[in-house]
RNA sequence: GGGCUCGUAGCUCAGCUGGAUAGAGCACCUCCCUUCUAAGGAGGCGGUCAUAGGUUCGAAUCCUAUCGGGCUCACCA
């Protein structure tokens, strides 16, 4: 049993044996710094079912602990605040069990039979990954980590959406404007090459409506009429009949800005177990629409199309199936979960990590999920995270406003490079180890500024100020760590691989921040399942941090004690580094964030 | 206009299911590198928790209204 389930338990008999009362719960908390003790009970929730002066019962209550629980040492009450000491003996058994466990907070997925799917990422082809996609790649990912570590088997995923009209305008650009080109001979990234005849793209469309224009049409008609858009909408018509030479140059434009991608990924630390593709989905969902009018979820209007009435719920009536029998948006996605479940039958919930702007679709996809009957319904969660402005506005790719995922991944590792240049902390290492750790750090502050904030807020990104290195980051995190293993190198020297025995343990008396930490660390499995629970890679992210600090003004105001008969302070040092330094990665990892050894 | 969402220090953000004097980082000021990496530490300045009501022993947190920002209300995806 647990700290708290003890003291749970406990306080519940305490009441029954003195009040004759019965608790259904009891509020604990983190004692405030400025309080002895270590652990508080909050006894002004009790006043309900106990009759009586909050300090008296509290003092009772502390007596009935120290008597009859082990673990609690000494108590004192503040007003409602009954605040427990526990023994150093816990803290060091705490310490003994924990001290070589490396996956310390990281639950075993033997337990869990119900697999959970994560999707995310979901790009369109036809332009390259921008900050957006960044930030929910690496909420996506951070998340797939994290309820993996809280003891569930994750799919990751994406569904790519490689067809309709967008890709369509690059390809007829890449047809009309181009020469021909390919990666290989241009040297460009394919999902960059691609792009650009997107560009190309709207620049003419945009030319073409200007002319309309001037020869007097409106300006609504102008955008109808372009004959370059005509070209792209028959093009989608040629590919949707399967027109041998379009889908020729649709895969070899694809299969391009894939090969892209995937750098930007491997690149973000990313990755996927399986993929699905809109080419492939798009016409699922139509045979369970057909169940659904079979078993009254849906209705058929006068002129064909299918809705599903969801006035009842406080929502609207919501088109399923156009009147000409082709697909919406919603019927693809109501085939793609049920196809999903169907290629992996231990898939119990999803996890969607889409932007906001989508909440209102996958409210709706979810209740008509549910109304179609499948029991998984109610394990659908949408990741829904806000936008990522500049100072300048709201990104837009087709006014080049948008900051680009691998510019911005190489504009880190140069700041990373400027900053430690300047202050000459890798004198001695080589020029390939030196770019290794660009590289990790910069990642580092990208991905732990973009996870620290909770992802339904909006985020202000400012290239110019780039990201920061000094408090509440990533390389401030990573530097700690490296402190602790140029610590453990040299305390393990110095103690000339000396062990811990039982006796010395025994005899150490805890430091109030050894205290601290080990309190801190207690709580951490909890916090990853809090996160899982809460799918908050922000919660956990920010607690990194707390932990870290905690941790670094411990080490700060330790005396110096090598070399002198003090030596036991050393080796519990050494031990208290090696599990702090284990949950900082764990969690670090968790977060798909690197933390090297060395800085 | 309806629905959803956000509003906490000059700036960027924490604040868990209501609890003790609302916390960090940046910026600004004062100290600390012969002491395991100063990308650090100690301290100071800085708050009508958007506003007004309500719920109760107790509200940044829950409820209602208002103001302000964002998103969304397609036989687009």
């Amino acid at each position: 049993m647990n700290l708290q389930d003890t003291l749970l338990y406990s306080v519940k008999e305490a009441v029954t044996n003195l009040y004759n009362a019965s608790l259904e719960t009891v509020e604990f908390q983190a004692t405030r710094r400025e309080f002895a003790g270590d652990i508080t009970v909050v006894i002004f929730p009790m006043l309900r079912v106990i009759k009586g002066n909050p300090v008296q019962i509290g003092e009772a209550i502390g007596n009935y602990l120290v008597d009859n629980v082990d673990e609690v040492k000494a108590f004192n009450v503040v007003k409602g605040f009954l605040n427990i000491e526990i023994s150093d003996r816990y803290y060091l058994d705490f310490f003994n069990g924990m001290k070589n466990d490396e996956n310390f907070g990281v639950k075993s997925s033997e337990e869990e039979k119900k697999a959970i799917m994560v999707e995310y990422s979901s790009p369109n082809t036809n332009k390259p990954l921008h900050l957006g996609h960044v930030r929910n790649n690496l909420l996506g990912y951070s998340v797939a980590e994290i309820i993996k570590a809280s003891g569930k088997k994750v799919y990751k995923t994406q569904i790519i959406n490689d067809r309709g009209i967008h890709i369509c305008k690059s390809m007829l650009a890449w047809q009309r404007f181009g020469n021909g080109e390919t990666p290989e001979t241009t040297g460009l990234k394919g999902d960059k090459l691609v792009g650009n005849f997107y560009v190309k793209f709207d620049q003419e469309y945009k030319k073409e409506i200007k002319k309309l224009v001037e020869e007097g049409q409106s300006e609504e008609d102008a955008k109808k009429n372009a004959p370059i858009l005509s070209e792209a909408q028959d093009m989608l018509r040629q590919w949707e009949a399967g027109d041998k030479n379009i889908i020729a140059l649709w895969e070899m434009m694809n299969g391009w800005v894939y090969e892209g991608f995937n750098i930007t990924y491997k690149n973000l630390g990313v990755d996927f177990d399986t993929l699905y593709y809109e080419s492939k989905t798009y016409l699922l969902g139509k045979e369970f629409v057909e169940e659904g009018l079979r078993s009254g979820v849906f209705e058929k209007e006068k002129d064909g199309s299918v809705w599903c009435d969801l006035t009842d719920e406080g929502l609207d009536r919501k088109i399923v199936l156009r009147a000409d029998g082709t697909a919406v948006y919603m019927t693809q996605d109501i085939g793609t979960a049920i196809q999903r479940t169907k290629d992996y039958p231990d898939v119990g919930g999803m996890v969607y990590t889409v932007g906001n702007e989508q909440d209102y679709h996958f409210k709706v996809l979810f209740l008509i999920i549910k109304k179609l009957g499948f029991d998984w319904a109610k394990n659908l969660y949408h990741l829904s995270y806000g936008m990522v402005d500049l100072p300048s506005g709201k990104m837009k790719s087709r006014e080049g406003t948008v900051v680009d995922a691998d510019d911005l991944i190489v504009e880190m590792a140069n700041t990373a490079e400027e900053i430690s240049e300047e202050l000459g902390k890798l004198e001695g290492y080589s020029d390939e180890e030196k770019q290794e750790l660009y590289k990790t750090i910069g990642l580092g502050a990208l991905k732990y500024f973009i996870l620290k904030v909770d992802p339904k807020k909006r985020i202000l990104f400012d290239p110019k100020e780039s990201v920061d290195f000094q408090g509440n980051t990533g390389p401030f995190i990573q530097y700690t760590y490296a402190r602790i293993q140029s610590i453990l190198r040299k305390a393990q020297s110095e103690l000339n691989g000396s062990v811990m025995s039982n006796s010395v343990e025994t005899s150490l008396t805890l430091h109030e921040k050894e205290k601290e930490l080990i309190k801190q660390l207690q709580l951490f499995p909890e916090v990853i399942q809090n996160a899982a629970d809460n799918h908050s890679p922000a919660l956990i992210a920010n607690y990194t941090y707390d932990l870290v600090k905690e941790y670094n003004s411990f080490f700060q105001n330790l005396p110096i004690v090598m070399g002198n008969d003090d030596k036991n302070s050393v080796v519990f040092r050494v031990q208290l580094s090696n599990l702090v330094g284990n949950t900082i990665k764990n969690a670090f990892a968790l977060l798909g964030i690197n933390v090297p050894e060395r800085m």
